[in-house]
DNA sequence: CAATAATGTTCAATCTACTGGACGTGAAAT
DNA sequence: ATTTCACGTCCAGTAGATTGAACATTATTG
């Protein structure tokens, strides 16, 4: 069963900042939430939801609506997105595999 | 019905920076997959989604998992996230409180 | 103030993500 | 080399998100 969750403080901050910046966004754009939900393929009632910080929506439509409404997501960074992404690509190959905790303790449990 | 989504390349980009970021700052604290889905209250799959980088994930449960996995979500900011939300907030109340597209056409439109 | 439009909110039907279990694969430790 | 375990992947059942329409409630324009 997929049962009630439970989000720490930070989570539910973020979520909150999150949909303050689309819905500061697309009023600054003139938007109306109908507008931005059309163009984000959403309904307005979803739209309404993520504004609002819901966390049960889905990150993908959030994501799109944050870009329609200009909100920079990893943008603000000094790499470009694509530059970014690929650069983590390689940082990913650099690190092992998989995760193994090694049976003898290891000096770092303190 | 609920017609299967479009996204932006901006936004599969986003999508993608962070699952790359949760799976790095995972591996770099030594947790495995399944540690970090039970702390974040997910199965084991939902958090494969999540670093792959899939748009159906429930944003809850992706910020979430960034936020165990030491991801900076908008704290790389100046401000903390609670006066961060506290500004956005204020900032709301200086806007208007619904946008209307004024009839008689105004010089924006070029 | 009146008219109009944007936003807030509810709801049932529908679509889909989440789960937990299973299995196979491969990498790390002994 | 062998063992162990983390990871990748599939699946059906289930809980829950999304929708679209309706209606209520503001807010803005004339």
């Amino acid at each position: 069963m997929k049962r009630k969750r439970t989000y720490a403080r930070r989570t539910r901050q973020a979520l909150s900042i999150m949909g303050k910046l689309i819905r500061i966004g697309r009023m600054e754009r003139g938007m109306t939430a109908q507008e931005l939900a059309d163009r984000a393929g959403i309904s307005r009632t979803t739209l309404h939801n993520i504004e609002k910080g819901a966390p049960g929506v889905e990150i993908g439509t959030v994501f799109e609506a944050a870009s329609l409404a200009g909100v920079p997501l990893f943008e603000n960074d000094e790499t470009a997105l694509s530059a970014e992404n690929a650069r983590l690509a390689e940082k990913l190959t650099l690190l092992p595999k998989s995760v193994r905790t090694s049976r003898t303790e290891v000096d770092d449990d303190f």
